[in-house]
DNA sequence: TGCGCGGAAAATGTCAGACAATTAAATGTA
DNA sequence: TACATTTAATTGTCTGACATTTTCCGCGCA
């Protein structure tokens, strides 16, 4: 007694996928608490642990939240800031790493978002966000520190900045840009002398953006977007001659 | 009372993060096997069930592919674009959504990181970019077009100008604030003054966009955010007065 | 020898039922 | 009334079983 002909043979898939809808259609609200898996399970015509499962698949997109106990259930979630920053650099950090994409792309990405922001940092960074980026600088400048922690150090600055221009969506969408480039600056070996050339260019970044000039801004970010796409060059550069 | 580990309780969870950490760091790369969920129980000492809710975790960030049959099982799997596209709209979506952010606030961020795009685009445009506008432009024109079709139009052109950059990161990162705005922008109410506006604004774009005139193309976009701006306060408005 | 066919084997997909753990509400008691 | 206890609802986990899908291997046959 198939009703359909085509089993697409993934239950809990498409259980997800019908709550899923609600949710994002605004027929389940926040909070709203979900029927309890045994009913769920009588809706769909399937067994708890299949329901389970596609509870599982919502949970992970952070769709829903479950609290044990009586009353307790499965409930829509309001997804944070907190947890969409997790997942957007999760994916893109794998999307970079698992499609091969090239140094050049990920970074003329990444600064022309920055730059996107810059103009705002100007008009609207406060105190904490120029502190942030005074103190990073002054990290970037210490001698023995590893390569890994200089770029750890690059992204809090470059996340400063995007935040200084007061606009959590933007902070959001950057986030995956600039957390995702990490691995990929990570290839570079930063030397005395290139540290010294980024930590000035930082340097004028922050000067611009304290002294609300967006123009300055803009055009250190430009230079130092070319500097870094040459360093990057240079690293894949090396890698290749030394893999042949 | 307990030390380090508070209740863990939720066993696929940490199973599924064992699993993902090993994936995002690199022990397992695309196309690898996983143990099958038999050896996967045994190995974490739970049960199949449980392993198989870690499983369709890791599914529902397709960060896995499943198999059935013999020499099936999970493999990781390459996180495509079209994949990362459809979840981040999914996550900027609702984020926007349940946390009631400002039309302003979205808008300032979608317009920021377009105009980020405009002179990559202007550069490297090619002629499908361009039909693409030309068509929407068309369709917007039409009399008698729902305000919804209308603005998914109006994706529809935007997406064809990011995409003009020529860079697939840049445009993933885009899709995510363009799209997310789409429910913001269908509470606008477009009469037909407004949409000649637009219309207007959106060939002087195309038109930049075409003649690789970057500086025009900006203009023109910051004129279209100022307007579309606008266009969201007054909705927001005539929605504040008719609720008190 | 070569080729197709059919079964064995390995894996995931699904189900049923049970018990453990947790928690809020209801109930009982001083 | 205030506090302790019971109870019921619900998720978390386990065991075991069967269904389904897919590959591989060997057998029979030309």
């Amino acid at each position: 007694m198939k009703t359909e002909p085509k089993t697409p043979s993934d239950l809990s898939a498409q259980i997800a996928k019908a709550i899923r809808d609600a949710i994002i259609e605004g027929r389940m609200i926040v909070d709203e608490r979900l029927p309890s898996e045994a009913e769920l399970a009588s809706e769909f015509n399937v067994s708890r642990p299949t329901v389970r499962e596609a509870l599982k698949r919502l949970a992970a997109q952070s769709l829903i939240r479950t609290q044990r106990g009586a009353f307790g259930g499965a409930f829509v979630k309001r997804l944070s800031y907190e947890e969409a920053y997790g997942q957007h650099i999760t994916t893109s950090t794998l999307l970079l790493s698992m499609n091969a994409v090239r140094f050049e792309t990920a970074c003329e990405a990444r600064y022309a978002l920055e730059r996107a922001c810059a103009p705002l940092a100007a008009q609207r960074r406060n105190p904490d966000h120029l502190a942030t980026m005074r103190a990073e600088i002054h990290r970037q400048a210490q001698p023995g520190l590893s390569d890994e922690s200089f770029c750890a150090s690059d992204v809090t600055f470059h996340r400063a900045l995007v935040d200084g221009a007061g606009n959590p969506v933007l902070s959001y969408q950057l986030a995956g840009a600039v957390e995702a480039m990490q691995p990929l600056m990570n290839m570079i070996t930063f030397s005395e002398r290139s540290r010294e050339e980024i930590v000035n260019l930082h340097t004028a970044i922050a000067d611009a953006i304290e002294a609300q000039d967006a123009k300055a801004a803009d055009v250190n970010l430009e230079e130092l977007a070319a500097y870094t796409l040459t360093l990057g060059q240079d690293a894949m550069e090396k890698r290749a001659r030394k893999s042949t």
